[in-house]
DNA sequence: AGACTTTGTCCTGTGTGTGGAAAAAGAAGA
DNA sequence: TCTTCTTTTTCCACACACAGGACAAAGTCT
């Protein structure tokens, strides 16, 4: 079902429409006091985005000690997909126009069964979240791949954990089946996004954001805008070296953080040390389960299990040395952590902390606030429809 | 003496001026090619420029089939001021409103005697060049110093090399005795400007410019402008760990990239192993000098000394660690190394190339070239130049 | 009820930019 | 040398967009 949304004329309506996404409703009075534009110039836009649909009456507002003036709100039956693609599982969230969620799927899935099975499973929650009558059609779709992204055309580069996927026309593809604009990235410059809109990071101009999941990536945030790098690969930084000549890691490399910190180094860690017998809470949890997990660990941790804190407080050490690292070089105004592993919280935040703090010069870790992410699993489904609604909500 | 240099009344005209600055000499029909304004328009802006006198008749153009067109080009009275503040010697340099150097000069001179001194210095200087006769006045001027600047205000701020400049008003004082604009950034991040406007990084628009002089910095240039961080620190990569406990650094840290491998570090040790007699060359040298250099290991390099050569090789590899970090996590489009141990060349390009080839994923440096800056000591004098035009040349 | 404030609409004047026409200047070919 | 075709530039008329004032509508407060 085609739903040929509307999409505003010129970078006035485009940033009438942003303004209403992010402060919801509004009264023509205060988008005046917002927008440099005189009133009649303003009236003309508000007239013509009600025209196409865009924008509806939505009432009046209280007075400010006059005539009570005009709501306006964006159509209350814009509806945004976001999807995150995770390594292990999937995330599928319905937004309305200003982006809050009305309905979320979660399945796991591994990525690597390849993008058609992958896909016809997002699809199928899709429709699952349709019929819950949360949405009737979709007016844009954010898509979020763990691994680098050709933005413009919206094609997976070289994945490392996603054989099958490299060059697969995931925009393209995707834009067919549901009949709406689409447009994909990256993971964490998804939940840099989200934390951005709805997050932490709201008025952050510049911050990285980390994440860690099944591997570890950094969404980089310059100016407002994430910054994607040359061929899509920026914030890559799960192999950059933390050991040098430490464990082997899958790219080939030796002393990678990944290798030596990420939700599948953490599980391997804690497995080994279940089966050595230091630790008899991950050593029972091993024998219930068959295999351990980054949660276990967490799990583990919460209950005072020695090694897995010890596990966490030096994974975190490892990632506050990268951390560091960048924030001397990048000298941002935030630093976010999330990602799966975000239940290591504290204990991985305390330790990450105590390294960046030692290692990094006083100019730029001044005022560094590094917390951890407030919006949970959600984060790169926000952000993914925050995406699209930046693309549907611009100039065509 | 006050210039009360024109500035541009709008957006298009800022346009025109920086297209005649970087392009040089051109007419006005290939300006209409460029820049996508009706010929009315562009007439109309073009008229208005050479009435303030920023923009002069330059003759005819050679025909393009028809009527020859008239070329415009930049007042050929338009001076800029780009002065260099190193470590340990200023550069001065005067251009014109193209930016091509019409005079240069050179002075050692330690940072450290403080602002008062330097610019006394840096005034002496500027006098000597227009006493010369290739400037009457200056236009502009732009300050490049080593260390962290609060660029909005042109304030150093917190200088660990450059004790008594914490604070002090660099573009407020120079501005006053110039009688002209003057614009304050870091050195490094001058630097990247200069080899973009003229050297290797032309048409790049991600790119990383790390120098290496006294000390180690990198200019960060995204999508064509430099970044320079929340507090005007970024770039600041002299003190990312290299060897976890390693030397002790200045900065109360151990295994700091910057006590590891810079024109400081090298020097000491190159002393050392003069002293230990491991290294003919350099003891002769010592003999002679009192005390060794940086320049003195590159010589020494370069007539095949292979203790010299040694140094060169292990800190290449040092740097290229750092570097190959940077790239993971910046994916820029070029790296361009410089700075004053340009003279070290090709020994340490091949290091650091192999140390980031092999430790960066492919995706980020497949097409990645790692070469020398192309301008060499006056890069950071275009560079100042370049910034300052910016400013100038920008809608007042 | 009256005075004052805020909001929304209408209308007109101004200024800006577009695009066509024609003139100017030159190139290429007969 | 003359004619024809191109390219560049200037001139001009028309359309359009926008600002800002005037006024009406809708409220608040005394």
């Amino acid at each position: 079902m085609r739903r040929m949304t509307a999409r505003p004329e010129n970078a006035h309506q485009a940033r009438l429409l942003r303004l209403l996404r992010d402060n919801g409703s509004n009264s023509r009075a205060q988008l005046g006091d917002l927008v440099d534009l005189s009133r009649s110039k303003l009236a003309v836009e508000v007239d013509r985005l009600l025209e196409t649909g865009l924008v509806v009456a939505d009432g009046l507002a209280p007075s400010r000690g006059g005539r009570r003036s005009h709501n306006i709100r964006l159509a209350p039956t814009l509806r945004f997909l976001g999807v995150d693609i995770g390594a292990t599982s999937i995330d599928v969230a319905v937004t309305n126009a200003e982006l809050e969620v009305l309905g979320h799927l979660n399945q796991p899935m591994d990525v690597r069964e390849g993008p058609v099975a992958v896909f016809e499973q997002v699809l199928s929650m899709a429709a699952k979240l349709k019929a819950s009558g949360v949405a009737e059609g979709f007016d844009g779709a954010g898509i979020g791949v763990p691994g680098p992204v050709r933005f413009p055309e919206g094609v997976p580069v070289a994945p490392p954990i996603m054989p099958g996927w490299d060059g697969f026309p995931v925009r393209e593809a995707l834009s067919q089946e549901l009949g709406c604009p689409v447009m994909v990235d990256n993971d964490v410059n998804l939940m840099a996004m989200g934390e951005q809109h709805a997050g932490v990071a709201r008025s952050v101009r510049d911050f990285l954001c980390v994440k860690i999941g099944t591997g570890i990536g950094c969404g980089i945030v310059v100016g407002g805008e994430v910054y994607r790098g040359t061929t899509g690969s920026a914030g890559d930084i799960g192999h950059i070296q933390v050991e040098p000549g430490g464990r082997a890691c899958v790219c080939g490399n030796r002393g990678c953080l990944e290798a030596h910190f990420s939700g599948a180094a953490l599980a391997g860690d804690a497995e080994q040390a279940a089966r050595e017998g230091r630790s008899v809470q991950l050593a029972a949890r091993l024998e219930t389960a068959g295999r351990l997990t980054a949660e276990d660990v967490s799990a583990a941790a919460a209950a005072g299990d020695a090694v897995a804190l010890e596990l966490i407080r030096e994974g975190g050490k490892r990632l506050g040395q990268v951390i560091a690292g960048l924030v001397s070089f990048f000298n941002p105004g935030l630093v976010v952590i999330g990602g799966g592993v975000t239940g290591l919280g504290h204990t991985l935040l305390a330790s990450v902390r105590t390294q960046v703090y030692r290692q990094s010069l006083p100019l730029a870790t001044n005022n560094l606030p590094i917390v951890l992410g407030e919006l949970g699993p959600a984060a790169g489904a926000i952000g993914a429809a925050r995406l699209i609604s930046d693309h549907v909500f611009s100039p065509a």
